[in-house]
RNA sequence: GGCCCGGUAGUUCAGCUGGUUAGAACGCUAGCCUGUCACGCUAGAGGUCGACGGUUCGAGCCCGUUCCGGGUCGCCA
């Protein structure tokens, strides 16, 4: 039978006593990290939300008070009354080391079976069995931090968004589906069998309307949903830190997200982190890193050796520079020792998985050139392209070639990625950095049709809309992303407010005037009414927060996640439902499709 | 949907070339212990080897199917 609680009322968190407390009485509250029993003397290590205190409980003090202290287990809820009293052996290792509570009233407000797994900062335990009981993996000390942290780090954009004149709106859950870009979570409408709503994948179109009625700067802390596959840094349900502002321009969108960034970086991590930040284009960065989110903490940049190779004697080489892509390599420095050649199969395997068709490599050891290039270069044409790599003994390089440059580009950089992690290259501090002028198109070798590669009311840049109908591929937007250590944080754009641009853009995409009107007509009717230019992004807060706090995975900064599969090990959902429900909403479930 | 890795006590793992009764550590239970703090010492309990099927005289181990978890590609305008 618990004890009630009645008439106690704590003087503080366990974590905050130290030694100027010597002499008080207080009440504490908290969960047992652990009892030691020396036979005459018993001490209990009570935990909360804010670390941990030791209780003293000693037999010749109070009997009945020791037995009660004997009984208690790992994870009870204590109250605990007592004086508070100087340790005659400190643990240095404790902030609260120096003291203890001498425990004159111990009450047991509820007992608790043996957890599954220890509640401890670097708990071995497997994280399917701390989600299920997730309630007792966010006990630990590790996510209590990681989420005490992210409340701070969100009241920090709250309140630098606020001093910057931005207004928190909230916009609906439940909207209208909009099939465009990624999957949407559908929600049956009861009142209207055979509709549905669709959960947001972003506030996108609200946020624009806020614009056009007026409130000038919005932001909000948004709930987004995307029914896509999971990854480490992907849940189907992300936090984004959403704003939009009128009367804007590029530069003006860019100053906000970094001084917010800056704001960050000197609240949360204790750092100054320099204005500007550097920029890259898309071109750019595609270019010098085959990424649009690159990782810059190193180097091992890549190398365009098409004019090198283009007469050469291997006919790979030659055929993709004929066929109007590319040849390009990345130089592993001092790397020979560590890659072998056993490792480049591996390698060449790794870049088939994306698409590559095959991996050139040149290993320079100390006894000379090791390739397979050797037998169709001269060797002083291989010697020439070493010289040109910068490449040096005891590295090696490897090669890429295509007739589709895009090819060569993200494999080199998935490849320059693969590389760090095997070598375990230095990737320590944060980098923080644009990449602005996104290309309004991309080609689509599946459909062969240009496609939007951001939303269509991204708007072009202004010397780009002459070639929106004849030259697709010299459209660039006035798009950005933020990228932090090689993750993509934010993505915005300045929309497009000229509604002949709109159509025209809808156009270009290959959407008819009707179709167009059925999907977004609520937005370019808005727009007849006054538009201001306006423009804005989204941070993800999520992987904001797992940056700045360097976790692993979105798990340990989100309080409650579901794994691979989507659903959540703890409740079990998603769920079939009761029938009654079904036929409410007017649905009916096909047999074949039905899992428990 | 594809590929890769994993699944043995509550937890983390070991388990040889297929061979008697599947082990260790931590945790748990009980006893002893007056200054511990990962307390110590002694004893004990605890197993559908993910599941199903197959090969075999014999399967934790080999084969097939499947389920679960992780990573990744596709996907994520």
């Amino acid at each position: 039978m618990p004890e009630t609680i009645k008439g106690l009322h704590r003087t503080k968190y366990c974590g905050e006593f130290r030694k100027e407390d010597a002499g008080r009485q207080v009440t504490v509250f908290g969960w047992v990290q652990r009892q030691r029993d020396l036979g005459k003397l018993i001490f209990v290590d009570l935990r909360d939300r804010s670390g941990i205190v030791q209780l003293a409980f000693d037999e010749q003090t109070d009997h009945a008070v020791f037995e009660k202290a004997f009984t208690v287990r790992s994870e009870y809820v204590l109250a605990a009354v007592g004086t508070v009293r100087l340790r005659s052996s400190v643990n240095a290792d404790l902030p609260t080391g120096e003291v203890e509570i001498a425990v004159t009233e111990l009450r047991i407000l509820n007992k608790a079976q043996t957890p599954p797994f220890e509640i401890i900062e670097d708990c071995p335990t497997a994280e399917a069995t701390r989600l299920k009981y997730r309630y007792l993996d966010l006990r630990r000390p590790e996510l209590q931090r990681n989420l005490q942290l992210r409340h701070r780090i969100a009241k920090t954009v709250r309140d630098y968004l606020d001093s910057q004149g931005f207004l928190e709106l909230e916009t609906p859950m439940l909207i209208r589906s909009t099939p465009e870009g990624a999957r949407d979570f559908l929600v049956p409408s009861r009142l209207h069998h055979g509709s549905f709503y669709a959960l947001p994948q972003s506030p996108q179109l609200y946020k624009q309307l806020c614009m056009v009625a007026g409130f000038d700067r919005y932001m909000q802390l948004a709930r987004c949903f995307r029914d896509e596959d999971l990854r480490a840094d992907r849940q189907p349900e992300f936090t984004q830190i959403d704003l939009e502002m009128s009367f804007v321009d590029v530069e003006d969108v860019l100053a906000v997200g970094e001084g917010l960034m800056k704001t960050l970086f000197r609240d949360i991590l204790n750092a100054d982190l320099p204005l500007p930040l550097p920029r890259l284009t898309y071109t750019q960065a595609m270019e010098r890193f085959g990424s649009d989110k690159p990782d810059t903490r190193f180097g091992m940049e890549l190398q365009n050796v098409s004019d090198l190779v283009k007469g050469c004697a291997f006919p790979v080489f030659a055929n993709a520079v004929a066929g109007g892509g590319s040849v390009r390599a990345i130089v592993a420095e001092q790397s020979v020792s560590r890659i072998s050649r056993k490792d480049i199969d591996k390698l060449t395997e790794f870049v088939k998985g994306i698409g590559a068709k095959g991996l050139a490599y040149i290993r320079w050891t100390a006894e000379g050139i090791s390739s397979p290039l050797t037998k169709f270069f001269e060797e002083e044409q291989m010697h020439a392209l070493l010289a040109a790599l910068h490449a040096k003994q005891g590295d090696t390089v490897f090669f890429v070639a295509d007739t589709i440059n895009k090819h060569v580009l993200t494999t080199l950089g998935a490849l320059r990625l693969e590389l760090a992690n095997r070598l375990q290259i230095e990737r320590s501090g944060h980098n923080v950095l644009w990449i602005t002028e996104f290309p309004f198109f991309e080609w689509d070798e599946e459909t062969s049709t240009w496609q939007a590669m951001h939303h269509p009311f991204t708007s072009p840049m202004d010397e780009c809309i002459q070639y929106l109908h004849s030259a697709p591929e010299k459209v660039f937007a006035k798009a950005y992303d933020l990228v932090m250590d090689g993750i993509e944080l934010a993505s915005g754009s300045i929309r497009i407010t000229d509604p002949d641009l709109q159509g025209q853009m809808f156009r270009a995409l290959g959407l008819s005037d009707e179709e167009a009107h059925a999907k977004f007509g609520f937005l370019t009717d808005a727009f007849q009414y006054g538009a201001p230019p306006h423009g804005g992004m989204g941070l993800g807060l999520d992987r904001l927060v797992m940056q700045l706090l360097r976790a692993a995975t979105l798990r340990d900064v989100i309080a409650f996640t579901k794994v691979q599969n989507m659903t959540e090990l703890m409740t079990d959902a998603p769920s079939s439902v009761d029938d009654q429900q079904l036929l409410d909403l007017g649905i009916a479930v096909r047999d074949e499709d039905t899992r428990s």
